[in-house]
DNA sequence: GTATTCACTGGGCAATATGCTCGGTGAACG
DNA sequence: CGTTCACCGAGCATATTGCCCAGTGAATAC
């Protein structure tokens, strides 16, 4: 689904300041408050904007060790990996891969003894024939994606 | 800071229904609205919850290619290389590492012949030795948090 | 050329939620 | 025993929501 420029402001906005109502949206973007909200239902159901769900920071969670393990399975084996994954609360996130792992996953840990206790736990399953760690320093590009919903508002703006 | 149960069953409601208002929250959760409106005070002030920014989906907006990329980095480099990809919009996300690589990345673009658009750029400065690229297949587990929140909920109730 | 469709505007309405305040209660703590 | 703290339940003025409508302009179809 393309977006336009006036998409691009309100999810920017919304990112910005994701408690503001339909109202002041249409008071800060200059256009009628009913635009606002079918600009946003239509964003919603083509799945651009998947949710308004809370971010919630591991690190005040006390988990403030983040680390990214490249896991690599044993051949027919991933089903019972993937399922075994899911049900350690410190996998955040789970991706299948091409080139040397099979899959990505990311982890979180009280402390870096603690992600000893956390690998233990991903690699207690036979499937997984090696684990190969690497643990975060710093994150100087935090999750985003007002870049590129920018870029893809332009790309549409120029194209059609 | 440690979180109680029914701060986790607010973050838990939130994840689910994120557009419900602080009234609704009370009536579902049985608790007086001023409870909910502190709690939520609280866990925002604190840094738990960091915000309600909208979820886009890359995928919806065009780009449904995700990869991976580990960087190699000339020594004392690091700094431009950080400035360079945070410019570049498909990249999501960006890891200073410890282990083989020095950085891991998180891009998206629009086909797998996009990527290496993508990767053309994301290699174009000076300070990149090597880039090995990991293409996303499944995501079998997309990013999640209410396991970790459940969790940390568990551990305060039952340690103090 | 004309009709239709579509997104947007600007307005009005009742119902609802919000931000705020207050007094009262019970449990934990010094 | 007094203090502190979180919570409850209630009330109030104000703001927002969801919903409706008629009118406009631009693009599209016939």
């Amino acid at each position: 689904m393309a977006i336009d420029r006036l998409d691009g402001r309100i999810i920017a906005l919304l990112a910005r300041e994701p408690r503001i109502g339909v109202l002041e949206m249409s008071r800060r973007l200059g256009v009628a408050r009913g635009t606002v909200q079918a600009r946003m239902d239509r964003l919603q159901s083509h799945g651009v904007i998947r949710g308004f769900g809370p971010e919630v920071d591991p690190a005040a969670l006390g988990y403030p060790v983040t680390a990214f393990a490249t896991l690599q399975i044993r051949q027919g084996q991933g089903a019972d990996v993937r399922a075994h994954l899911a049900t350690v609360p410190e996998v955040l996130e789970l991706h299948t891969t091409t080139g040397t792992g099979d899959m990505l996953c990311r982890l979180v840990a009280r402390s870096n003894a603690d992600l000893q206790r956390v690998i233990d736990r991903v690699v207690a399953i036979e499937g997984i024939v090696r684990a190969s760690t690497a643990i975060v320093m710093e994150n100087p590009v935090p999750l985003r994606i007002i870049p590129l919903v920018e870029q893809a508002a332009e790309d549409r703006e120029r194209n059609g």
